[in-house]
DNA sequence: CTGTTAGCGCATTCAA
DNA sequence: TTGAATGCGCTAACAG
């Protein structure tokens, strides 16, 4: 028995037969207590652990989950993925990582989908890709293959869904901003290209509206999520005459938020004094850098957490309950256990969190009271 | 034939046996090149894939590697996973991930180590595990499952590894300082707990001695590699007598040289002109830091893959060749390919490069020449 | 060179 | 409640 006991060993070892063994390790219900027990003990002096490859291949069930994400150049992809793993830890389920190398062709991301279709190795998927290519993952979904997507995506597809809500998270940066007293805002935007800088946009055009601020074009820069824009987008900005010059900016990302600060030095701007600046996402850096910056953190961990336990869901395994969460579900009826009757896709939105430091600076002016 | 086709389909298409099937997709020698190829003809028709489950099965190799990651809380894990990952993406072989859970003690990696010996799902670990926990690691070699630990560990165990040459790049981060006319050179050290730590700081001494600069302890601090022991270094150097103060430092890690930059400008010391800094991973923030950050660049991504194409070959597969590489075999002596007569564990040190930027300034004083 | 026969380790019938 | 048989999709040993 050098080596790994196999199901076999343990029948023999308990006196019954591989069937027996298998339904106590199933937990089905119709087993004699005893004989349950004898198995158990068995079980655990031989620390047997069923062989997953041959459980799948049984069973048609893989216990193998799949996590295709966008190559690791993104910062929070290693938030979201803690929080996939922890989930998965939780479970007999294992993680396949599948990424997507960054110097890949558009094709071939489907190609990627394409490969993990065909393999049918895991019997879930969890999706981080941002833009376009979400839409490869529908297909997926549609040749019966489960999958939860994270975060980005073009439009609202017919796919589960979990991510943050962009548009609120901007709403609440924006909006201290004109509390603050700030009345020119800046905005530099996301590619235009993704949903969510759309999503961003819009909370800030909903700040301003709310508040009786005109949306001047003027002050609205598209960026590209990265730091050089950021640079541009400062550059611009500070180069406006003085009085169409923003009192305070915007950023779409905390990337671009550090680009803008590296020009406000260069120009000798202080930041919060000259300009105030907010960013977005929450990354741990912001915290460090000088002055440390005020942003809207993302709940990565908890999107992948989320993520991971609808997919876990959808699998239909009875061993894992949905927590209870403090999300926002976009459909609060019945989430359906079983598949079948799903009439819509299931969107989870969620919250953000404006972490307040000190690049926004304190009130200036007379703070004017907004509308209730 | 909805769904997936299996070898079966294949075979009867073809009009050939599943053996043979098997024996193209497996490159045997012994097929006919017309058979193999009107075989080859079906399988691209209909896009055929093996399932992996089943292969994994019938021929005992799982073609499924493991990555067991210390959570990802650390940054450049996500560079060790962009090279596995590539490498990985070239091959057959699926990655399957294990994380170790921060909160998780100390005892329970070594219970994770069982459950991936246990399982059996991988053919092969890739282990990232820092400090005391890699003797676990050792085992599971022991056990029968190949393994290459990265980067860091405990003592020079029996097992393959592949890591940084820290000593030889915290020795160029001190020559660096010392050509620059530095004399009183400060080190903030690693946890001693790491290895990693004691040959930085070895690196650090042969500098010194080379230039004939005396050891002087009082320069020296232990740190944790995290930003709050670069704080209290700096507090610590910075309130040092003003001749016994250094007018450099070398900080084990990027992230303790952040702590140090925050301490001096709080107490109004200018980086480089005041005191030079250097730091040592080659972060990316370390070039958006201000001053950008001198460091000592780690090359995760080439760790990543070289560890990916050690083991690969160590699991022996013929159609995946281990490219001539850059790298400094300690061992020089034949590989030896299959596994039977290898006599010394390889351990594979890869090169630093120190990455100059403003952290460190120009020369100061008279730069006195080093002995060849 | 190729087809046939056995399993790999387990889940799932079907009888008993 | 349990055991015996059958098969998941594939590889491997054996013949032919």
């Amino acid at each position: 028995m050098a080596g790994k006991p196999t199901i076999n060993d343990i029948a023999r070892l308990a006196g019954v037969s591989k069937a027996t063994v298998s339904r106590v390790l199933n937990h089905k219900p119709d087993v004699d207590p005893t004989t349950r027990d004898r198995v158990m003990r068995i079980v655990e002096e031989q620390s047997f652990v069923p062989s997953i490859t041959a459980t799948g291949l049984a069973g048609g069930q893989s216990h193998l989950i799949g996590a295709l994400v966008p190559s690791f150049t993104w910062p929070f992809i290693s938030d979201i993925m803690r929080g996939v793993a922890e989930v998965v830890g939780l479970t007999s389920y294992e993680l396949v990582l599948y990424s997507i190398n960054d110097r890949v062709r558009e094709n071939d991301k489907s190609d990627i989908l394409d490969h993990i279709l065909a393999t049918k190795l895991t019997s879930g998927l969890l999706a981080i890709i941002p833009g376009q290519s979400s839409k490869y993952v529908t297909r997926l979904h549609k040749y019966g293959l489960p999958a939860v997507i994270i975060d980005d995506q073009d439009l609202p597809g017919d796919i589960p869904w979990v991510g943050t809500d962009h548009q609120h998270g901007s709403y609440l940066a924006t909006r201290h901003l004109i509390e603050l007293g700030h009345r020119r805002i800046a905005h530099v935007q996301g590619p235009l290209k993704y949903l969510c800088s759309h999503e961003r946009y819009q909370g800030y055009c909903q700040a301003l509206e709310e508040a009786g601020l005109p949306l001047d074009p003027q002050l609205v820069f598209e960026g590209d999520f990265m730091q050089p824009t950021g640079r541009a987008a400062g550059n611009y900005f500070f180069s406006l005459p003085p009085e169409q010059r923003p009192t305070a900016i915007f950023a779409a990302a905390d990337l671009m938020a550090y680009g803008i600060m590296a020009v406000a030095e260069e120009r000798g701007l202080q930041i919060p004094q000259d300009v105030a600046l907010i960013g977005f996402d929450g990354l741990d850096s912001s915290a460090h850098v000088r002055p440390a910056l005020t942003t809207v953190q993302q709940p990565f961990y908890e999107m992948g957490r989320q993520a991971t336990e609808l997919l876990l869901s959808m699998l239909d395994k009875p061993r894992f309950s949905l927590r209870s969460s403090d999300a926002h579900l976009s459909q609060p009826s019945g989430i359906g256990r079983n598949g079948e009757q799903r009439q819509e896709p299931i969107r989870i939105h969620l919250a953000t969190n404006l972490i307040i430091r000190e690049s926004c600076g304190s009130p200036r002016r007379v703070p004017f009271s907004l509308p209730e």
